[in-house]
DNA sequence: ACAATAACGGAAAAAAGATTCGGTAGGGAT
DNA sequence: ATCCCTACCGAATCTTTTTTCCGTTATTGT
């Protein structure tokens, strides 16, 4: 596992959901699970564009946070399983509102987002 | 201004809410806005563990995205305010609402991170 | 024996983000 | 004159995250 360099500051609110919903892809993979996608191929197939790497590594860092709990059956074939914990489940309202949010103002964030390339493209000074 | 060199994915909600609040600082200068700490300098005051160049680069990008509006007033002492847009102001509920959900399992996070680096630090392999 | 599938992980590179360092500029106070 | 304050920005560097590449193990089907 990666070892920080920098202690991370767990002290504001805002830093702890980051840590748990923050990054690329964390919010799909939750999202995932939540909806019965159980094993680590099927979150594969339902998120192609994110590397198989990265959500193997997700799910071993949200386990280990305790969002979610493995259940492997060693029989064939060869299956493994994660469940939201509950504490899991209690990250499903706030990703929805952020989800939510997001979605209402999509547009709008895109049209800006496209000016701030355009600005930089059309002003190589 | 950074130049993307994967196209960035706006379709999901909480990509666009991530892209607005995501950040290590950008949350807390959003809150600080809206708190009536309208000046950098100001802002800088409160939260003084964040180097004055990110905050300005924050700034400059909030600007872009139309969440917060420059003022200035070319007098003395040469003064600069930022305020939230409308736009800015509809996000405030989305980080009231990570900050209360972060800050009711700060405990338990805080837990579950103490011991996931104990665990890499007593399994040397 | 050989391909196929499932789960997983090491290692290094690439990309993104944060930080430090230094510099600009205007004016005020001593 | 010299230092301080405010706002700002370029460039290099460091840290963190994401990605790519290539392995391992185990079992089933052909």
């Amino acid at each position: 596992m990666y070892e920080r360099k920098i202690l991370e500051n767990l002290d504001c609110g805002v830093n702890v959901a980051n840590k748990i919903v923050g990054g690329k892809w964390r919010a799909c993979i939750i999202d995932s699970i939540s909806r019965g996608i159980s094993r680590p191929s099927g979150i594969q197939r339902e998120i192609p564009e994110a590397p198989a790497r990265v959500i193997q590594m997700h799910l071993r860092e949200l386990e280990a946070l305790q969002v979610i709990r493995k259940e492997t059956s060693g029989g064939f074939p060869l299956k493994t399983e994660y469940f939201l914990t509950d504490f899991g489940r209690s990250v499903l309202p706030l990703i929805a509102a952020m989800d939510a949010w997001g979605n209402a103002n999509k547009a709008f964030v895109q049209e800006m987002s496209a000016a701030m390339t355009e600005e930089a493209l059309n002003a190589p000074s």
